[in-house]
DNA sequence: GTCTATACTTGGATAGAC
DNA sequence: GTCTATCCAAGTATAGAC
């Protein structure tokens, strides 16, 4: 189930409405009738496409993994160095950031966590550790490397850096001219580049 | 109005209630009858006390920050050095994180901002301002002391690490064993520390 | 696949007795 | 200050026609 293949034309524009809520508004912050209005069907009609709100959620919340993984691959294959990827990475953040001041779909359910169904958890738990494991991975290659040097270990880093991402995210929504996420990457690999 | 002198003890209880459910489940993930049920009390005397779910959310707020901002003059008094005030200063948030991974209540409504009544924003933006200008304080006086280095300014350096915090609770959720914000900081204070 | 209609529940809020 | 009773709107979900 939720594979992307499966997903009809109308399935797909429902997920797409949905995933833009709840990077705006949050899980708990929108309805049936938000997605309604937005794509222009009656609301029983999105029950025809996904049966409950969570079925909606866990589909918007795989579909968003896949593609963020294939970003993953990208990031690796177009540049050599770890903090050249690193950045990279930071960048696929800083667009999300840029478009409306979207929040990561994991970050804002990840907020949500403890008062979601648990498939819905189950799935963001698995966005997060394998964007640690990623990050883990190019971490410990740049420290072998030369390209990274840091009293701690690379998976201290990974959770950092990541924490860092979502957070440059959700507080840049509060305040006038926020940093964003590439720049307050630039800012902590500043620490441990060298 | 929203006083703390002004809150009666019935008042306390709800406020210490709705406090505790924003970190745990986030403004649009509790209602009413959530508070009513754990402070014995039905929905109506709730409304007694703060006539709306915007007010209830604004006196937390608000009392959030008074109470934030006697913490922040203690950590000035208590240490001296800016690393280790930094450290006191994230030990907020670890102790706030370690209480059954209760987020910031501004982090938390940071997140939900786009679902927010402007009043709530108006209160969470001031939060995060007075901890930046605390923050930007104490890095600039590092800086200037010379137990602090970076190629950044002061300004940047305190958005980072505020936002270091925050996603490191917001991430520590979805993760088995989290490195908490107080160790988030340790690491990236390691690359700014003379 | 989409619609109308509807059932059922919850949530925010008010009136008025005690 | 707290209660019961109630209103109204919104939210999730289902039944059944087209």
């Amino acid at each position: 189930m939720s594979n992307p293949i499966e997903l009809s034309p109308s399935a797909m524009r429902i997920a797409d409405v949905a995933q833009a809520l709840v990077q705006n508004v949050g899980y708990n912050g929108f309805s049936f009738e938000h997605i309604s209005q937005a794509v222009g069907m009656r609301k029983a009609s999105i029950h025809h496409h996904f049966s409950t709100k969570v079925d909606l959620g866990v589909a918007v919340v795989q579909r968003y993994t896949r593609e963020f993984e294939q970003a993953l691959l990208q990031v690796r294959n177009a540049s050599e160095s770890a903090p050249t990827r690193l950045l990279a990475y930071a960048d696929l953040f800083e667009t999300t950031f840029k478009n409306n001041q979207h929040l990561c779909v994991c970050g804002m359910l990840g907020a949500e966590s403890n008062s979601l169904d648990a498939a819905l958890n189950t799935e963001v738990k698995r966005f997060f550790q394998t964007n640690l494991d990623w990050l883990s991975g190019v971490i410990q290659e740049g420290i072998a490397r030369g390209s990274l040097r840091s009293q701690h270990d690379a998976n201290t880093l990974a959770e950092t850096l990541l924490s860092l991402l979502e957070g440059a995210m959700l507080v840049g929504r509060s305040v006038a001219a926020p940093i964003g996420p590439r720049r307050a990457s630039e800012v902590f690999l500043a620490g441990i580049v060298c």
